[in-house]
DNA sequence: CTGAACGTTTGT
DNA sequence: ACAAACGTTCAG
């Protein structure tokens, strides 16, 4: 086969739509040579090209793309600044092709051309050390730069450069012929039942094209028709992409303070940041961006039913844009389908013909005894085992804690097994494959996101989470009031008319959030909007103090009723008077004040005299309180 | 050099 | 499994 494939040296990655720019969400014009082609416009679909009017203009690196250096996709969304985030994002040098994180390349990046058309598009600092272009290859010596330029920028398909420089480098091929013979036998065949033509359509089409071509333009002077109509066709895609940019130029300088003229980012999105939503970083944030669709819905609208509600979508709008909001078709990207029924088959097919005595439920039940790594040996065994191995009640827990990066197999993986506990602890894992994996995790009940990043773990202000018990937020660096604010709050989204007007954790019953830096303010939301709250870990929270008690257990907290263990371990600011407030809670058994300073063991002993039979001995850890209140404290 | 064709990748 | 469409090849 074509050696197209390997990772090799900067093997060229197909770019793909960004379906953000003003190109991309338009309609198909049906009128272009491209759309005449298609099917469904009643054309023979051999051109398989997009619309003239729809190419477009900032096509972005697939999602499966990864550094060629660590193997890892972008993670420019795991971090704030904006050089960190690009040096965390993958760059696609369009001179080699190679993909990198700038960060991962040992060598300065001060050599590096940034091509601000085309979002993680750069000439990498090895390229341009060595003293490569891709100009040199056009045969015109007019070394113009690629990045300056306002054309090349245009016109992002590189085809015509690229192809010549690769052909340049890479020994051609093989010829590998393909017999015309074989190029006709195609599969498509069937779907093409032509009126005129036999088995060989195909060729013919086109010949039949070409003849006439022929016979009109019979040599010397092209024919000036076909020549004007083409480069008429070019240059006006030429215009309306140029007008694009411009377009989104413009927008981007108006609508944000930032620096970098490159954003073609914060594009259509852009009216959406009024959400609070970090600022996308540069034009790599395109790439982050697109994935994870920024949705700031709430609720990731199922395609389902989007009741043709007025109001609420006009902030989705897209200012500078005549043309029908479209954005939430973007969302469609995170359509959250239902979690995956029972595997098929039912049974399994044997070479005989006929199935295999034991039947599906069967064979689950023999699963059910394996270890992950045991059914994954099973999964190689044939494609009923691989489906039926990947059946949920397999799967409840799955863990991928300190995985150094999570991959987008892994995610699929994760999808696909649908598992009640997810644990991502201390992973890099990246706001946009968060945000997509809870999309698509509804039946999701605990999600542990210990020592993530707030960059990421904020992808949760993006979605709510009907079914969630659990949720471990330990140790997450940055996080601030106002970030959780923005979790627990309702979105802001929510219909009037709508019952669901309530926060994303309402039916969390525990809640983990040791080693944050939240304030009273915070649990304030806390005691609003988790109602149904009966584990809360606050252990190393340092600026909870007594009045956070207070608040945790006043009259009007829901939480004073539901509230059956607190941690408040390595909590300083407690004292012993906090102690009586706990009295307020029947369902309260368990406290955990380890390692609060201020909080006597002569104070708690008082405190379980008060309620109960005699205390232990003031000293020698744990300290337990003897009643059904337990309450743990060292010396 | 151009554009039709098509294998192949990408996303759903 | 399928639809869309990217990037390359090759006839003209």
């Amino acid at each position: 086969m074509s050696s197209s494939k390997g990772a090799g040296a900067g093997s060229r990655r197909r770019r793909t739509r960004c379906r953000k720019c003003k190109a991309c969400q338009r309609t198909e014009c049906g009128e272009c040579h491209f759309c005449k082609d298609m099917k469904k416009f009643g054309g023979p679909g051999r051109m398989k090209q997009s619309c003239l009017m729809r190419q477009c203009t900032a096509p972005v690196l697939p999602h499966t793309a990864v550094c060629l250096l660590c193997g890892e996709a972008g993670k420019e969304d795991t971090v704030e600044g904006e050089e960190e985030k690009f040096n965390l994002s993958l760059m696609e040098c369009s001179i080699c092709n190679e993909i990198v994180h700038p960060a991962c390349l040992k060598m300065g990046k001060a050599e590096a051309v940034i091509n601000n058309e085309i979002p993680n598009c750069w000439e990498c600092p090895k390229c341009k050390r060595e003293g490569k272009s891709n100009k040199d290859s056009g045969g015109d010596g007019a070394g113009k730069r690629r990045a300056d330029n306002g054309e090349d920028g245009v016109r992002w398909k590189l085809t015509d450069e690229l192809a010549q420089h690769k052909k340049k480098l890479l020994p051609a091929p093989p010829p590998m012929e393909e017999l015309p013979a074989s190029a006709h036998k195609r599969k498509k065949e069937k779907e093409l039942p032509p009126p005129d033509t036999g088995p060989k359509k195909k060729l013919k089409g086109g010949r039949e094209k070409h003849l006439k071509k022929k016979t009109k333009a019979p040599q010397g002077p092209l024919e000036p028709s076909a020549q004007s109509d083409k480069s008429h066709q070019r240059e006006k895609l030429e215009r309306f992409k140029q007008m694009c940019q411009m377009l989104e130029r413009v927008k981007n300088s108006s609508s944000s303070s930032s620096s970098s003229d490159s954003d073609s980012d914060t594009d259509s999105r852009g009216s959406e940041g009024s959400k609070g939503e970090p600022p996308p970083g540069r034009q790599q944030g395109e790439r982050a961006s697109q994935a994870a669709g920024r949705g700031p819905e709430g609720r990731p609208a199922g395609r389902a039913d989007r009741p043709a509600h007025g109001g609420p979508d006009s902030f989705l709008q897209w200012p500078l844009v005549p043309s029908p909001p479209k954005p939430l078709l973007q969302l469609e990207r995170h359509v959250v389908r239902p979690p995956p029924d029972s595997p098929e088959p039912d049974s399994l097919p044997l070479d005989s013909g006929s199935d295999h005595v034991m039947q599906r439920d069967v064979w689950l039940a023999v699963f059910q005894h394996l270890s992950y790594r045991e059914l994954c040996v099973c999964m190689r065994v044939c494609r009923t085992w691989s489906r039926w191995c990947c059946d949920k009640r397999l799967w409840t827990r799955i863990d991928l804690s300190r995985r150094k990066s999570i991959t987008p197999s892994m995610l699929s993986g994760i999808i696909r097994r649908q598992p009640a506990s997810l644990d991502l602890s201390w992973t890099n894992i990246s706001k946009k494959q968060l945000m997509w994996l809870i999309n698509r995790l509804q039946g999701l009940r605990e999600l542990v996101l210990t020592g993530c990043s707030w960059c990421s773990v904020s992808a949760l202000s993006t979605a709510s989470f009907p079914s969630l018990r659990l949720l471990d937020l330990r140790w997450i660096e940055d996080v601030k009031d106002s970030h959780l604010r923005e979790l627990l709050l309702p979105p802001t989204d929510s219909k009037p008319g709508q019952t669901e007007s309530r926060g994303r954790l309402q039916n969390v019953s525990e809640l983990r959030l040791s080693g944050l830096d939240i304030t009273d303010s915070s649990l304030r939301l806390v005691v609003r909007h988790t109602p149904q709250l009966a584990k809360l870990d606050l252990s190393h929270c340092n600026h909870v103090g007594d009045q956070s008690v207070n608040l945790l257990t006043a009259a009007n907290s829901p939480l004073r009723d539901s509230l059956a263990e607190i941690n408040l371990s390595g909590c300083n600011r407690l004292t012993d008077q906090c102690l009586p407030l706990f009295r307020r809670c029947p369902r309260l058994s368990r406290i955990d004040l380890r390692s609060c300073r201020h909080v006597t063991p002569e104070g708690c002993a008082r405190f379980c005299e008060d309620s109960g039979p005699p205390a232990p001995p003031p000293a020698g850890p744990p300290f337990r309180c003897p009643e059904e209140k337990l309450l743990i404290k060292d010396s």
